[in-house]
DNA sequence: GCACATAGTGTCGAAAAGGATACCATGATG
DNA sequence: CATCATGGTATCCTTTTCGACACTATGTGC
């Protein structure tokens, strides 16, 4: 839904939408809610997501990184070595983010016996 | 994104996923938005919403309607005169509606001046 | 010199979401 | 008699999103 910066989101009018655009995407809440923990690197991240590719994890953190969500870290390594963290931004979402946690809980009956430590 | 009411969302194992699934749409949040203020007749969500269709109005609505988040009443006159409003489910999400906005005003520049009234 | 791990990129195609447009029934109003 | 308003449907088409799969570079260990 969501591919623009949210510098400028024309027809949004409104911060509700603005806000669900930033967060909107098949994995974008997930990856932002396993970085509340820390850092993470690329394939930490693919193995917390099971069922998530590669191109698909690439482009949802490259967006996360272009709205400023999340900060990405190179070294110069080899095998390269590339960390995920979430920028100031991105930690001042928690409380949506946690609200989203809570209110599933208390209202969602998922499938999984994980649901909850998810 | 969602399509499969919330009793059962195959794959999905995070609560704030599924919050988020429930949420999604292009007019979803808006639309539950503006019925936190109280009932609104479909004409009028219509209004509140420059731009969208009455096919996607529709669809949304119904959708939120399916997943238990509001309630759709027929009075039996002519013109027809339909009412939604917040399910008791649907009003419990108002932490985080609230939260998004929050989120939304402190953070988002929208283009619009009437995007904090919105 | 071959495989392995990391962190990607590129291409293709299917599926889902969204938009445009036209149409419908009914009763009141002019 | 024609028009308006309400709350929708039906059909078609475009755009966006997502998934499968293959491919890459490099240094290390066997």
């Amino acid at each position: 839904m969501a591919r623009l910066s949210r510098k400028e989101i024309p027809g949004t009018t409104c911060s509700v939408e603005g806000t669900l655009n930033l967060i909107d995407g098949k994995w974008k809440i997930v990856i932002l809610y396993k970085l509340l923990r820390g850092t993470l690197r690329f394939n930490e991240i693919r193995r917390l997501l099971p069922g998530v590719t590669q191109r698909m994890l690439t482009n949802q953190l490259r967006e996360l990184e272009a709205d400023g969500l999340v900060t990405r870290t190179v070294y110069a390594q080899v095998p390269p070595r590339v960390e995920y963290d979430l920028s100031d931004l991105g930690r001042s979402l928690e409380p949506v983010l946690v609200a989203m946690k809570t209110w599933g809980d208390a209202n969602l009956n998922l499938s999984s016996p994980t649901a909850k430590a998810a």
